[in-house]
DNA sequence: TAGATTGTTAATCGATTAACAATC
DNA sequence: TAGATTGTTAATCGATTAACAATC
């Protein structure tokens, strides 16, 4: 029986048992138990079955998950059945690159526009979209309803753009700048850092050397 | 007293610490307290004296922390003072542009190369680089002595790229496709999964609504 | 019915927070 | 010395794992 809030571990691998989930529909497959899952994710049955419960019963004893059913429901409990209009700030490398990338324009999501303040870019075509005035970004938002912003601008304009955003309306940021943006009231942030995997990976690196110790 | 192995959340956390600390040195500040590193990061002072704790003793009560010694020891630790060399496996629009990615070609990174499988791809100039035949990948980076690879390859093709980088001695893989890959014994895995990031802010929107529940 | 697998409860594990004696 | 701040120990919190009665 779902109680209280759900672990935000568990919310992580919610996305992970959809993806299984959909591959698994793609092959044909009706019924997966959590050890199924298990097999295809890496994730301990045990641990499946206790992050599912947070959010009700979907399976039954003796068979497993029905595939299309709690695919259905996952899709259902991670607000994945309206689509989602996402707005990029930052048509540098990163941006351009995001913009053309395919997870963010399918599914439950749809790219509705690219800022950037630079006047060289400003007008200048991206893949279907023109880039526009970072200024008009507030604007925009607010007309096109936008609720998912991604930051990838230089850290020194991140700040300034999150509070943009929100401004704007937007509710969720995907920040991709190495800095930390304290997020408004009512606005998810969530970081993608890449510098610090990179760094992390470099921790580790010596624990897999054949001998030699640091 | 270092005792044992740290956790890997206060693994990713040095790596913010760094950052923390050459802004900090960038500003010309010689000494900070744990509350001092907490007013910049939000990381609660008690925390950022346990997690340094695992690695050494490196404040002086009283005093704090010394910006310059501090930044040197977590270099040090985290084996920043050598230059990795850094491949990309896969030169579509996410290679691409991590290929011209700053944070990938700085201080401790050098990107020492570029693959694709794509004929169309090959041979032609990407940045200062040229992407090179993906076939050709184990050789080079034995001879290159690469440490890291990067994946930003499709998801069906990640794996095999992953048992490949392996076999040209690479320790370290940042995969960015998403699948999950099983890392050959010795070889460290990081995941960056774009389309979870975007799915978990969808997850948690409906909380940040004025108030309809879904 | 017998076998399989769920949802849940209790036990374990690990990480964060609080508090303070040691010390600059 | 008095004030500040460390490193560490003990207390709390939360998440994972193990185990099993309920049930298809």
């Amino acid at each position: 029986m779902p109680t209280g809030r759900a672990p935000e571990p568990a919310v992580l691998r919610l996305s992970i048992y959809l993806r299984c989930l959909r591959q698994a529909q793609a092959e044909g497959i009706t019924t997966l138990s959590s050890a199924g899952i298990e097999k295809r994710t890496g994730i301990t049955a045990g641990q499946v079955r206790k992050d599912l419960s947070h959010f009700g019963e979907f399976g039954k004893p003796g068979l497993g998950y029905s595939v299309d059913s709690l695919t259905a429901r996952l899709i259902q409990i991670m607000n994945l059945n309206e689509t989602h209009k996402v707005v990029i700030a930052g048509a540098g490398n990163l941006g351009a690159a995001l913009a053309g990338y395919e997870g963010f324009r399918s599914g439950a999501f749809s790219l509705a526009a690219i800022f950037d303040n630079n006047l060289a870019k400003i007008g200048r075509r991206l893949w279907d979209l023109e880039i526009i005035d970072i200024s008009e970004m507030p604007k925009f938002c607010k007309e096109a309803n936008v609720e998912i912003g991604i930051i990838t601008a230089p850290a020194n304009a991140a700040q300034e753009i999150a509070d943009t955003m929100a401004e704007g309306g937007i509710r969720a940021i995907l920040n991709f700048s190495p800095t930390r943006i304290l997020g408004q009231k009512g606005v998810v942030v969530r970081n993608v850092d890449l510098t610090k995997e990179l760094e992390v990976l470099c921790f580790y690196l010596p624990a897999s050397k054949p001998a030699g110790d640091a």
